[in-house]
DNA sequence: CACCAAGATGTAAACAATTACATCAAATCA
DNA sequence: TGATTTGATGTAATTGTTTACATCTTGGTG
């Protein structure tokens, strides 16, 4: 069943057909009825690969998220998902892992199948390492490209973030203002944003006039995802004579962590132990205590990655960069 | 740059370079090194749109999904992507909410794609009201059907589920070996899945000899997500004299509700309240004390639906349902 | 009544692949 | 050596749209 069946039953040519369908103004009303008339009756669907082909789009977005699963990342993919819909675009999903590799091969799949735009979610990539980033360049002279919670200049790249540096900060300054002397800072990676945070985490007591003390810098690699061994780990810390009054972490889980650990040490939080985590996610309020965390603008962050992307596609002149502010909710596990 | 650039480049017809590009062996080796060498060059990449005219498939798969930002579906998302990845399968995301209409709506969407088979996740739909099930067998005419965790019998619809009814009725029936006489069973919502784990819940009383009592029955409608608002439902259920020595629900952030309740009422769990959740997600560990919860088998499940999928899309005979068993994971919220 | 504009409709050329069938040369066999 | 097979390559049809351009009505105007 395709555009000339329609055309013959319709007695009408094809062009007709084809009007009627993109409800072009050049019909006349008679003719139109009978032509839908028919459409509806024969249950006629037009392809969309042929549309695609002649039209040069389907009108798709391609979603570059390096996990799905993950809370914070699958509450943006949702969002955008929704928002793009609106627009009556349709959204490709490619999970790549974190790794360099799979984002670049994700990045060809998505242009091969000619999406619209492109939404980069999260930062796997490093803006200083140029080298790194030459696949988003020669992405982005085929389609445009839109970062979420990234940042990179680029012709044909456009940012949306938080200023995460700055809400670290804030976050770290509050608890020396509560009288934390020693923060033990607590991150599980080491891109763009990871840095960025540790720098907010620097900055803060240096705004305090206090030196940073490199022992109480972590990286707790991948292993946001296993609450028992983060518990373990600061165990093994404070049994090695560490000495913290406070644990900041780069992301909910690791303060979850924290939180068992304060348990299993018989420490009270938030007496003897402030515990600051970074998302604000739902782990926040299913801890007990309730977990002080970072909001960073999820929702409008990603609302306004899809505005930046249709404006793009639509030929309006767009920001290269929108910084949103994050902000502190403060909740029991903090004094 | 479309294939007779190539073809003209490299000196041969638009046929060899077809044939190039998909690895027919009908090629000489010198042939096929000249036309790679050009199509390297030029850096070529086929259209994708006029690839799918010819082929009618875009090698798509559609995945419709109530709320991508669900922690059980995006856990599930992300296997399903990942898996069908695999067989160069690509995924089309269509979140809906969970109304009826609108999941009708993402079906229409999608096989307006032409995408080449449709995951249904989660069970919006009601395998005996069989007015609502006409959009799902309409769609089944046109491509295949694999449902995630649902049932339903109609040609070219497969289903891969846990049994819910069952594990559900296993975690009652230990809620009651451990010596629970009042158990309050919290539900939030009424679909295929919801009911099926409250039937469970009723054959466990009922296979102990125990009569069933409506009021510690409670349907706390979509709250799942406001666990502030199931704690303070339930001070109130007991401040009107309701008695209850456990809570079972039907999902982990209720079984969370449940726990701060406790806190709230300053009761202990698991001695004098005993809680069960259901998903066994990140939550359960997130809690003070962890909580006991049903783990339906989501990797297995979600990995045999693109295993069904791809069967059927091979031409190879399935079984039109598969079925997992559930199991109670153990933790501190119960005795 | 002739002319012209406007609106409706049709024709045919893109769009960019795949592939059945035809062709042709070289190799094998009787 | 001539017939036959095999393998490589080319030709042209096919896929189902959109759309620029051509054509044909129809009604209004001078």
């Amino acid at each position: 069943m395709n555009i000339y069946d329609i055309s013959e039953k319709a007695g009408v040519s094809i062009a007709t057909v084809s009007r009627v369908l993109n409800n072009s103004p050049h019909v006349s009303a008679k003719t139109r009825e009978r032509v839908l008339a028919v459409i509806n009756d024969c249950e006629y669907v037009p392809n969309a690969f042929a549309r695609g082909l002649g039209l040069n789009t389907m009108k798709t977005i391609g979603l570059l998220c390096p996990d799905a699963s993950d809370a914070y990342l699958s509450h943006a993919l949702a969002i955008l998902e929704k928002s793009f819909r609106k627009y009556h675009y349709d959204c490709l999903l490619c999970c790549t892992e974190r790794s360099l590799e799979a984002r670049q091969q994700g990045i060809e799949m998505l242009t091969s199948r000619h999406v619209d735009g492109i939404v980069l979610m999260g930062s796997t990539f490093v803006e200083t390492r140029e080298r790194d980033n030459t696949y988003i360049r020669n992405a982005a002279k085929q389609v445009p490209i839109v970062l979420l919670n990234a940042s990179y200049s680029c012709d044909n790249v456009y940012c949306v973030m938080c200023d995460e540096q700055r809400a670290t900060m804030e976050a770290t300054q509050y608890l020396l203002d509560t009288g934390r002397k020693n923060i033990l800072y607590l991150y599980h990676s080491k891109n763009y944003n990871g840095q960025k945070k540790l720098a907010g985490y620097r900055s803060a007591l240096e705004s305090r006039g206090i030196a940073v003390n490199e022992q109480l810098i972590r990286f707790f690699a991948d292993e946001k995802n296993d609450i028992t061994t983060v518990r373990d780990k600061l165990l093994a810390l404070r049994e090695s004579g560490l000495v913290f009054d406070a644990v900041q972490t780069s992301e909910d889980t690791l303060a979850i962590g924290a939180v068992k650990y304060a348990k299993a040490a018989k420490l009270s939080v938030p007496r003897t132990l402030s515990v600051v985590g970074y998302n604000n996610s739902t782990f926040c309020l299913c801890s007990e205590p309730e977990i002080t965390s970072v909001d960073n603008k999820l929702q409008a962050v990603s609302e306004q990655c899809v505005a930046t992307m249709m404006g793009v596609l639509e030929g309006r002149e767009m920001p290269q960069k929108i910084v949103f502010t994050g902000e502190l909710v403060k909740r029991e596990s903090t004094l």
